[in-house]
DNA sequence: GACGAAGTGGGGCGATCGTCCCAGTCGCAC
DNA sequence: GTGCGACTGGGACGATCGCCCCACTTCGTC
C-alpha cells in the first residue's frame, strides 16, 4: 500500500465501510472486513480512526448528506398534483430499485443509531433533513400544479417521508415491483387530495 | 434451576430473547445474555435449541403471530370513513407508544431476516400477514362507513402498511407524539379519499 | 544527504462469541 | 428401590472481535 495522508484514508475507509454494510449488514462490518475492502492493514485503520465507533459515526453523517442529493426529486412541471407527486415517488422507487442494498444499509444505520443515546441525534438530524426535503418538494409541486395545501405542508411532508420509508421496507421484503408502483400511484392520489386546486 | 421439560424451556428462552432484543437490540442478544435473562445455564440453552440461529428463527415466527393479535384494530362503528381509519391508526400508535422497544425489536428482526436467504421468507410471510390484516380492516371500515374502495382494497392495504411502518420508524426517531397524531390524521384523511361514499 | 514526522505492516493481547463435553442429579416407570 | 433416560451445571475450546505495540519505511524539509 502506498502512502496516503490520514484524512484521505478516512474517506476511503468510510467508502469501504458503506460497501461492506450494504453487502453484508452492519453486524458484519468489522474492522477487519472494512480494511480488507479498502485494501489496507488494521494499523492504518487505527491510525486514521480512534475506534470503530468513530468510523460508524462518520459513516452515518456523510451518508445522510449524499442521500439528500441522490433522492432530491427533479419535479416534472406538467400534469396535475397527483401526477407530479407520483412522478417524484416513482423517481425515488427507481433509485431504490437500482441500489436496494444501499437503502437497506441506510435503514440499518438508522436503527443502529437509535440504539445508543449519543448516536440518537444523528438519526433525528437525518429524518429532519428528509422531512425538510419533502416539504420543499411538496411546496414546489403545489406551485407547479396550481394547488394549495389544506394541511400544513410540513405535515404532508411527514406523511410522505413515513410512506417512503414504509414503501422501502415493504419492497425490500417482497420485491414486488408492480405492487410498489401501484401503491405509489394510490399514495400519490391520496396525498394529492390533501390540497385544493386553485 | 428446577427441572423443566425442553419444550417449555424453548418457550421461556424465546420470551427471554424477545426481552433482550427489545432492550438492547439483536446484536446484544447473545446466548449468554439470553440465558441470563431466563435464569438458566448455557447447557440448558443448547439442550433446548441446536443453535442460536434456531432460536432466532423461532423468535421471529412466534413474535409475528402475537403482533397480529395485539395490533388487530377494534374498529369503532361510528363516524365517517376517515374517522374510522384514523381511530385505527391512533390505536396502533398508542400500542407503539406503550411499548416502543417491542416495535423497534420487530423492525430489527425483520431486517435481520432480510440479510439471509433462508430467513427471507419469514419476513415475506410477516408482511403478507400485515397486509391481509389491513385489508380485512379496511373492508370492514368501508362497510361500516358506507363507502366503496375505488382502488382495490389490497392496494389500499399496502399503502396503509407502508405508512404504518414509516410512522413507526419516524416516531421511534423523533418521539414527537403530537406530530405523529397529526400525521395519522392527515394520512387517514388522504387514504379515506380513495373510497367513494355510497 | 541527514533528520524528524508521518504513515505502514505484522504479530499479539484480552475479551467475548457460539458451541461442546461430561460428570452429576433428578424424576418417572416398573 | 432401582434403573434409565431426561435434564443441569460448570468449565473449556477454537474462532473472532476491537484495539494496541513497535520496529520499519517513506516523505518533505533544510
Amino acid at each position: 500500500m502506498s502512502r496516503i495522508p490520514a484524512l484521505e484514508r478516512r474517506r476511503a475507509l468510510v467508502d469501504a465501510a458503506l460497501r461492506v454494510v450494504s453487502r453484508h449488514g452492519i453486524a458484519q462490518a468489522t474492522t477487519r472486513a472494512i480494511v480488507a475492502e479498502a485494501g489496507m492493514s488494521l494499523a492504518s485503520f487505527h491510525y486514521a480512526f480512534a475506534s470503530r465507533d468513530e468510523l460508524i459515526d462518520e459513516l452515518i453523517t456523510t451518508v445522510v448528506g449524499r442521500e439528500q442529493q441522490a433522492v432530491l426529486p427533479e419535479l416534472v412541471p406538467d400534469g396535475d398534483l397527483a401526477e407530479v407527486i407520483e412522478a417524484g415517488l416513482l423517481r425515488y422507487f427507481e433509485h431504490l430499485r437500482s441500489d436496494p442494498e444501499h437503502e437497506q444499509a441506510m435503514l440499518e444505520l438508522t436503527q443502529y443509531a437509535l440504539r445508543s443515546p449519543e448516536r440518537h441525534p444523528l438519526a433525528v438530524q437525518q429524518y429532519a433533513r428528509y422531512a425538510e426535503l419533502a416539504e420543499r418538494s411538496l411546496e414546489r409541486a403545489a406551485g407547479l400544479a396550481g394547488a394549495d395545501w389544506r394541511v400544513p405542508a410540513a405535515q404532508v411532508a411527514r406523511v410522505l417521508v413515513a410512506f417512503t420509508d414504509g414503501l422501502t421496507l415493504t419492497w425490500l421484503v417482497d420485491r414486488d415491483d408492480d405492487a410498489a408502483r401501484l401503491v405509489a400511484h394510490a399514495a400519490a392520489d391520496a396525498v394529492s387530495r390533501l390540497a385544493d386546486v386553485r
